[in-house]
This record gives structure tokens, C-alpha cells and sequence, in this order.
RNA sequence: GGGGGAAUGUCCCGAGUGGCAAAGGGGGGGGACUGUAAAUCCCCUGGCGUACGCCUUCGUAGGUUCGAGUCCUACUUCCCCCA
């Protein structure tokens, strides 16, 4: 079957805004979909007190599966955490503790709000955590009833498996036994909530296919596996990947006006791509935007900046955080919503190292690197170039009552004493 | 069980003769040019210190030496050959 064979709206859908790397049965899977709400989830484990931006493909994927009719199950992977998925790692990755991973899970679950409709009906969102059945699997029970429909053969053969071993790096006996935690979660939910799809990231495609084949040689019932494709941007970098570390999507993490950033300054070839992936815009919206010539494409980055983040932090915070940035690169005025540091005013008055000023910003990782960043011409106060990163910063150098500190032309942190 | 290799700047790859803060890439950051884009060119890329400087780094732990990434010993992990 060709991708474009497909009825069901929720495939359409998916191919016609680029989710779709592999399936494992699509003419069946569209028959499904067809037929009536089919119940998929894509789960995420809670390595980190949030998720980023890698994961929201994802996420947007789950969006789409309930606009068509469908319904998502949201799977946090409190079990399968404990275990550590080696799929696309170089190393080993240090185990959490259950109260990290507890903790993570409560910070990350509320992101799921504003992307779907959690409730009872037949389309609602559900989200349960896999640790409820994984945490109960006595080793030899196990064994009998799951590892016998594994050969190691075929195991070894997998990516995650054969990238650790080409790399010469150990792989676990705990890790190796993650493709079978994650198969089994499949197979559960299959058995709870009759659901007959999971999806995930292609690096997830040999996890997803244990499952597929762990519930139609268990059970023989039909089960199926699709992946996105993996995201880089059209410059081949990793997506969410910046030089503060991963795109969060808690606002905690990454405040509103940051996460709008990010989005502004995607590459022009990726504008087309990302508007149809992280916006609900229609098709031929997006085709007008990502056709503006030179210079006004950038009219289209505004609109992505706008769209994605109001889905994640409400229109009000997209419309604040335009609103700094226009202020700010247009106008080259101050706006109170751009990013904001406070220091007591005392010690303001007494005069505070620009070096450490930075590092307490989070402009820079140390006092080093500020003062290498002055040298480049990078450090700016109050929007001249500093070159002195050891000079001292007091009340004299506030403006409008802030001290307006920059890391290059993009990284703003308002200073404002309290 | 025996024999032979390998692990390097806490992002990755990777040179390295006993004097090394350690070659070179990639990635990342900054500057120039632009459109808050890409490409290109230049600079930077362990921490602290205003600074002569001090501290911490080459799988782990000891040792030899004025001095060790470099030599020795043990351990850990990985690879190859023989059994």
C-alpha cells in the first residue's frame, strides 16, 4: 500500500503533516482506523523533570490521533524508567531512584493538559503508568510467560542492541531486558484499554515491533507499530539540542519568552516542515507561509513562534512573549515580559562582578566564560559592547530600573533589583 | 583457561617522544556579513583569580621519577586470536 492509498482520516492526516517514518501493517492499521476509534498511546519515560522539545512530535501526535476521532493513551513510563532504555545512548545512564522518578513523573504529566482531552468517552485521553503492572512481574513468571517469545538472536540484531556493541560499550543485562519491559506494557494495555497501536520515535521502531509481534503470537490479536521520523533540522543539528542545554517544555524550565525564541530562529528550510508538524494551521495556511520569498519568511517563523507557543503555554504567554521580542529586536526597547533576573538591591549597591552578574543570570556557565564572551565582543550591558568582564555593575548602571544584560544579539536577561 | 590490543580534554571522534592545560576535527558559543535564517570568513571552547599565578583533568587505585597521558603493578570494561 502507498502512502497515499490511505482512508482513514488519521493516517491522512499524519501523512499529510510528515509524522510518518514506518508502519508496520498500514493497510490493516487504516482499516482500523477507519472502522471506528482505535485506542493508541506512545509512552515517556521520566528521565528528567520535564520533556522537551524532542518529545513533542510526540505529543502532537497524540493531538492529531484524538482530532481524528481516536483516542490516546499517555503511558508514563514510571517502570520501565527503573529499567533505562538504551535505544539511541552511548552509555549506560545512571539509575534514578523511584522518588526521582516519581518526582519527575508528577513535573512532567501536566504538559498533556493543554495538548489533549483527558475524561471518560470513548475519545478521551487516558494516562496511566506502567510501574502499576511492570512492578508486579515476578522474575520467573516473567520468564516463562514473556522471554520465551524472545530469541536473543533477533535481540542482538536490534539498533539499540548492536549501536552499544559497535561502540565497544557495555550493554547491560538490566537494559537489555528494556525491548521486553516495553512489549509488555504494549501487550497490557492491549488487554485493558484494547489498544492496538503504539507509536514512537524511529529509534524506537525495534521496542515497538516486540510488542506488535508479543501481542499477535500471545494473544492473536491484530497490534500495530508506528514511528515518527527522527527530527533534525535542515542543518542536520539534533533538534531541541541549544547552547542552554534541551528545549524544556516546563515553563519552569524554559520560560515562555524563551521556548517563542526558539521557534523564531528556525532554519528557513525547516519553516514548511515544523508549521504543519507543531501547528494546528491548515494545510493551505501553511503552504501560503512557507512560499514567502526572502526576507518575509520570517513573517511565517513569527506565525510558528505564535502557534506552538500557545499550545504549550496559553495565547496569552504567546502573545506576551512576541510582544518582548518585537520590543526588543524591532523597537530595540525594554519590555517586562522578557526574561528577568532579581538581586537583592543592596547588594546591587554595592557593586556585583559583570563576570558573576552573568553567571547568576544564566548567560554564561561560568565567570570564564563571560569573560571570554567579553573578549569575542558577545558581552553587552545595557546594549554597548563590554569588553571589561571584571568591571563592577551598581545602581549607576540601571536604566528604567533594570540593568539590560546580553549574551550575543538573541540571549536577554533583564537584572532588577529587589 | 592462554596470548595480544584498547580506554585521552566529563558532548563526540581522535593525535600524543617522560617536561602537557595536552595536536587536529566535529559539535557548541561569540564576532563580521544578513533577515533574530542558511552558507562563508575570523575568534573562543576545564575551574578560580584584576594579575606573575593557583587548582583540577588522559578508565580506577597504587608505585618508579625532580617531573607521568606517556614507564611499572593490580583492578574494571571492551575488542581480537588460540582453547
Amino acid at each position: 500500500m502507498t502512502d497515499a492509498a490511505f482512508q482513514s482520516k488519521f493516517l491522512q492526516v499524519l501523512r499529510d503533516r510528515g509524522y510518518i517514518h514506518q508502519i508496520t501493517h498500514p493497510e490493516e492499521l487504516d482499516a482500523a482506523a477507519l472502522a471506528g476509534p482505535v485506542a493508541a498511546y506512545i509512552g515517556f519515560d521520566a528521565t528528567a523533570p520535564s520533556l522537551h522539545v524532542g518529545s513533542l512530535i510526540q505529543i502532537m501526535m497524540l493531538r492529531r490521533l484524538q482530532q481524528s476521532g481516536h483516542r490516546p493513551i499517555v503511558v508514563m513510563g514510571g517502570g520501565t524508567t527503573k529499567v533505562g532504555d538504551p535505544s539511541g545512548k552511548d552509555e549506560s545512564r545512571k539509575l534514578l531512584t523511584e522518588a526521582d522518578i516519581q518526582a519527575n513523573i508528577a513535573s512532567i504529566r501536566s504538559v498533556f493538559e493543554t495538548f489533549l482531552t483527558f475524561g471518560d468517552g470513548a475519545t478521551d485521553a487516558i494516562m496511566v503508568d506502567n510501574d502499576e503492572w511492570l512492578s508486579k512481574l515476578g522474575y520467573i513468571d516473567f520468564l516463562r510467560d514473556y522471554g520465551v517469545h524472545f530469541t536473543i538472536n533477533r535481540m542482538l540484531a536490534f539498533d539499540s542492541v548492536k549501536l552499544r556493541l559497535d561502540r565497544e560499550q557495555p550493554l547491560t543485562f538490566i537494559e537489555f531486558n528494556y525491548m521486553l519491559m516495553q512489549a509488555t506494557d504494549f501487550l497490557e494495555l492491549n488487554r485493558r484499554y484494547g489498544c492496538v497501536l503504539q507509536m514512537g520515535g524511529s529509534d524506537q521502531w525495534g521496542n515497538i515491533v516486540n510488542g506488535v509481534e508479543l501481542i499477535r503470537r500471545v494473544d492473536q490479536k491484530p497490534a500495530f507499530g508506528l514511528t515518527t521520523p527522527l527530527l533534525a533540522t535542515a542543518s542536520g543539528a539534533k533538534m531541541g539540542k541549544t547552547a542552554q542545554g534541551a528545549v524544556w517544555l516546563n515553563a519552569d524550565l524554559r520560560s515562555p519568552y524563551d521556548y517563542w525564541q526558539f521557534w523564531r530562529n528556525t532554519e528557513d528550510a525547516d519553516v514548511g516542515r515544523f508549521l504543519r508538524l507543531f501547528t494546528d494551521l491548515p494545510l493551505e495556511e501553511i503552504a501560503r507561509l512557507e512560499a514567502l520569498p526572502g526576507a518575509e519568511i520570517n513573517d511565517a517563523k513569527k506565525v510558528l513562534a505564535n502557534e506552538a507557543t500557545a499550545l504549550l503555554h496559553g495565547p496569552e504567554e504567546a502573545a506576551k512573549a512576541a510582544g518582548a521580542a518585537e520590543a526588543a529586536f524591532v523597537q530595540g526597547a525594554l519590555s517586562d515580559d522578557l526574561p528577568t533576573h532579581e538581586v537583592p538591591a543592596a547588594e546591587l549597591s554595592a557593586g556585583i562582578m559583570l563576570a558573576a552578574l552573568f553567571e547568576a543570570a544564566g548567560l554564561a556557565g561560568s565567570r570564564g566564560e563571560a569573560r571570554r564572551l567579553a573578549q569575542g565582543g558577545g558581552l553587552r550591558v545595557n546594549d554597548k559592547a563590554e569588553a571589561d568582564a571584571n568591571r563592577t555593575i551598581t545602581d549607576a548602571d540601571l536604566v528604567d530600573g533594570v540593568v539590560k544584560l546580553a549574551a550575543g544579539k538573541k540571549k536577554i536577561v533583564l537584572i532588577r533589583p529587589v
